[in-house]
DNA sequence: GTCTATACTTCGATAGAC
DNA sequence: GTCTATCGAAGTATAGAC
């Protein structure tokens, strides 16, 4: 898959990722990717057949890999708090290795995905199931509250991926100043939400503060 | 601002929100957003003066509308922890009047403000600064623990603007029928984020449960 | 596999009559 | 204020040589 004989689809992927997220794929224009990559355009329609494969691919390709991740946690043996906790670690250091992700998350969500085939949508699908399964145990197991996981998910993922994405527009309006925006560390913010989500979960009293 | 004497650029912003929210602005076709205002494209440019023009008023619009409220709740005086329950209200009953804004929303964080001029963004930043300002207020009270304002606003906010702007998605998703994306009543979503935040924010043990 | 050149289409925007 | 007609710029995609 990343064997060195054929760099061009891999540097197209990755070139097409900066620019799907930045520009989304409507914005997004095959000329930058094929330029961004450093090969020619034609070379582009000759691995990916159009935008749309070429977009589809990358996208099977990310969701794919982060469902994984996410599904080693649910597989594993640990306490239900501490698989939520790498739920959210996992999703962070996602986002820290594939800095594009959330932006086209948060489009392809906006989209409706519009522009998914079922293979892809599929793969989107299986992110939370994923979490929505670790819930699930710990409902079951009676560590959590009774909480339908499909709530957990957006409550503890939404804030990551919203946050992450919004690096760009933070700092714009931080430069307004007109509101306190002064960027506090990512690593901090994770925690928050670590935090909130154990508290959210916790049947009783919650869990440990620090 | 209603006046019966000049419905087209209403209904003309109207159809550029569906549009929008639908395609984003890249995605998002002048000719269909004139068609689908029943008006000649030419009376568009007229009124706005480009595309561009046009979204930012409908989203300046929008913003100054949604922080408007916000920003009256954080004037009102009530319990901490009730203000930060009407937010989330709020904004979910926002929705249900706009129903294009989340999907907008998302769009415009994952594209970093890019067709924002400097009033949009203003009109944008009021948002979280209301939200965050009403955090501040219960952390200074000790009503709440001490939190980063924006941590709060990203934790209760982005689940409500994810979840709304999602249904299509998961109704796509639930389709596939891969995972159990039975959905559950958004009301009850919005219950779930009031007591989620309210834990998060509690300073000891938390509030009632229900 | 790789490149050049270009066909074909769509879109934002405006000119100019009424 | 309103319409028709159209320009010019981009944009996706492919043909065809190497």
């Amino acid at each position: 898959m990343a064997r060195p004989a054929r760099v061009s689809p891999d540097r197209i992927l990755a070139a097409a990722a900066l620019e799907f997220a930045e520009r989304g794929f409507a914005g997004a224009r095959v000329d930058r990717i094929a330029r961004r990559a450093r090969v020619n355009k034609a070379m582009l329609y000759y691995h990916f057949k159009s935008k749309d494969g070429l977009y589809r691919t990358l996208l099977r390709r990310m969701f794919t890999l982060a469902a994984g991740r996410l599904r080693a946690i649910a597989d594993a043996s640990a306490p239900h708090a501490d698989k939520v906790d790498r739920v959210i670690a996992t999703m962070a250091a996602f986002v820290d290795e594939h800095a594009f992700f959330p932006a086209i998350m948060l489009r392809e969500v906006a989209d409706g995905g519009a522009h998914l085939d079922r293979e892809t949508l599929t793969a989107l699908a299986a992110l939370p199931a994923a979490v929505g399964g670790i819930v699930q145990q710990g409902v079951r197991a009676r560590a959590f509250r009774d909480t339908p996981p499909m709530f957990a998910y957006f409550s503890m993922l939404a804030p990551v991926i919203f946050y992450l994405a919004g690096a760009r527009i933070r700092k714009e309006i931080a430069h307004l100043k007109v509101v306190d925006m002064r960027e506090s560390s990512t690593d901090d913010f994770i925690r928050h939400m670590q935090h909130a989500t154990r508290r959210s979960l916790a049947r009783a009293r919650h869990a440990r503060t620090s």
